[in-house]
RNA sequence: GGCCCCGUGGUCAAGCGGUUAAGACACCGCCCUUUCACGGCGGAGUCAUGGGUUCGAUUCCCGUCGGGGUCACCA
């Protein structure tokens, strides 16, 4: 009785690994080209980090002419959520990510190397670890749990590393005879990994972003099948990585530990090893402490999040290369206007340290997004936020003749407005443009410099009956605005006010200020000449007629 | 605790033995025909620390301190 008998006893259906090996055969891909994954497990939550993840592996398949794909580990049952997969397609989606390969729905894949849901891979992953039982490479385990965890502790208590390795793995000399005959009386049990390692030995790894990292050898017989004839990670990971052929596996720095293990396991089951590239997460500054972005403290650690606030695709993807390559913010300087798919990412410039999350950058990204969009553009993408997201906004936005005209204030010329950073903040926006809106609520009129409530209505008054004309440019606008100032006894220019402060009660500016604010209730606006355009002079005068009112 | 990684301004960071130590966000001031925003100009602010090596260290080595990761039949 040898090994291969107790592998048939174990694994009597198992195909043999050669039907495997053929069925996935190397991909026919150009020179150089990369093939990298995102590998989540559909917990129902799409970690930024996660995103952040896919858009680096994304870039360098895509810059390369290699495939990106989506595989979805759901080996642990216990954290199965209903329609998690769907969330990471969506997820992907929404930033403009789909993969090229993979699961493309909660059911259906595309691509000639899957499946591409872990939990149906089983019969591959006990092919192979039938192959390696008969090679002597890997053993059952009796050990319940319970063992395992008296095990620890006895370690614990004698100081000495813990796991389940050298003198400590039980089951790791059980004969062949001896394993057949429980595994015949019904005894449970799981497959570990012999390792041939040894703990007092280094082995040289090089990492694509960490650079060269130096471990001991890994020597823990660590589990490969698990009691529900499911694989654990680092199995799932050999295998597949093998068999999709991917070339590059990049993931989060929580795993490069395990590459010893890894590598090990790629050895002994004589796959060639991919190459590692380890992010470092994105972290958070939590009272002068790092940590990584949590799911249960940080709303903006859910890809969700920016969705809800209507932080612009773009802008998250340029933000996330930008930690990724702090170069991009340079190459953005000097091509504002190319597509970022045409910036040179380069894997091995990423930090080797976490970045902090910085919303006020994001955020200021996002100005300068949506500041390059066009009037249309940016109301087709508020539109499809208000339809998820604002009600009310979506309202406004009924009359889209008006809105275009309201977005494109100060829009299209060399030095765009840069305003709004969310989808968000738009209503906010725009709302004193909709008279609906506008006096529905009672509002307040803080007039600055010039108090004089005689004088203000004089203004407001005069400037409409005498000055306001629909039909003047620009030019014409402003000199007249002048010209009342003149008329009222404010300085017409700033630089002479300020020269001779003495002889005027205020200067043009603060006149011009009165009108704002009547016009608006707000002291901060666009461009008062485009907003008048807009208005017309019949609502022009009406809101001067409320502000007057509202003096009294 | 063992093992591993990291440490340049408030934040993201360039830098690879000799630099006035880039740039961006944020902050402050000035200018930009009248607000705000944009833009322009200017400003404040950094090489964690102690030892080496070297003619010379932010750059190389060691220690210390600080931060992070990992030690599951979770991924």
């Amino acid at each position: 009785m040898d090994y291969k008998d107790l592998a048939n006893l174990i694994f009597p259906d198992a195909k043999d690994i050669s039907y495997y090996e053929e069925k996935y055969p190397e991909r026919n891909l150009p020179e150089g080209a990369i093939v990298t994954r995102f590998a989540p497990s559909p917990t129902g939550f799409v970690h930024i980090g996660g995103l952040y993840q896919a858009l680096v592996a994304r870039e360098v398949a895509k810059k390369t002419g290699g495939v990106f794909f989506l595989r979805v580990e759901d080996t642990d049952q216990k954290r199965e959520v209903e329609n998690g997969v769907t969330g990471i397609v969506n997820s992907l989606k929404d930033f403009d990510m789909a993969p090229d390969e993979g699961m493309i729905t909660d059911t259906e894949e595309i691509g000639n190397y899957g499946p591409y849901k872990q939990s149906l891979r089983k019969e591959i992953y006990q092919a192979y670890a039938k192959y390696l039982i008969s090679q002597g490479k890997a053993y059952p385990c009796f050990c319940t749990p319970e063992e395992g965890e008296e095990i620890r502790k006895k370690q614990e208590a004698a100081k000495v590393r813990t796991g389940y390795y050298g003198v400590w793995a039980k089951c790791r000399n059980i004969t062949v005879e001896e394993a057949y005959k429980k595994i015949e009386n019904g005894e449970s049990y799981i497959i570990r990994f012999k390792s041939p390692g040894r703990e007092d030995r280094k082995i040289k790894h090089k990492d694509i972003i960490k650079g060269n990292v130096d471990f001991p050898e890994n020597d823990q017989d660590i589990v490969i099948i698990k009691a529900d004839g499911l694989p654990t990670y680092h199995f799932a990971h050999a295998v597949d990585d093998h068999l999709m052929r991917t070339t590059h596996v990049i993931r989060s720095d929580e795993w490069l530990s395990s590459v010893p293990l890894h590598l090990q396991l790629f050895h002994e089951l004589g796959f060639k090893a991919p190459k590692y590239a380890h992010i470092s997460p994105i972290m958070k500054n939590d009272n002068g402490n790092k940590r990584k972005l949590s799911k249960r403290k940080d709303p903006e650690a859910a890809v969700s999040y920016y969705k809800e606030e209507g932080i612009p695709v773009n802008a998250v993807k340029e933000y996330l290369l930008n930690i990724a390559n702090s170069t991009f913010e340079n190459w953005r300087r000097a091509n504002p206007d190319k597509s970022m798919d045409e910036f040179d990412f380069q894997l091995n410039k990423m930090s080797v340290s976490g970045a902090l999350f910085d919303m006020v950058k994001l955020l200021d990204i996002g100005k300068t997004v949506i500041s390059k969009m066009t009037a249309e553009e940016v109301y087709e993408n508020s539109l499809k936020w208000a339809e998820e997201y604002d009600k009310e906004l979506l309202e406004m936005l009924q009359d889209k003749e008006y809105a275009l005209r309201v977005f494109g204030i100060e829009r299209g010329n060399k030095k765009p407005r840069k305003d709004i950073s969310k989808w968000s903040e738009v209503k906010y926006n725009i709302e004193y443009m909709y008279d609906d809106k506008f006096y529905s609520k009672e509002q307040e009129y803080q007039y600055q410099v010039i108090a004089d409530k005689e004088d203000i209505e004089k203004i407001l008054n005069l400037y409409i009956e005498k000055y306001y004309n629909d039909n003047d440019d620009k030019q014409t606008w402003f000199d007249k605005i002048k010209e009342l100032a003149g008329e009222m006894g404010y300085a017409k220019e700033v630089k002479e006010f300020k020269a001779n402060p003495g002889m005027y009660k205020a200067h043009v500016g603060d006149v011009s200020t009165v009108l704002r604010i009547a016009l608006t209730a707000r002291a901060n606006t666009p461009d008062m000449y485009e907003i008048m355009q807009v208005l017309g002079k019949d609502r022009i005068q009406k809101r001067f007629e409320t502000a007057i009112k509202n003096l009294k």
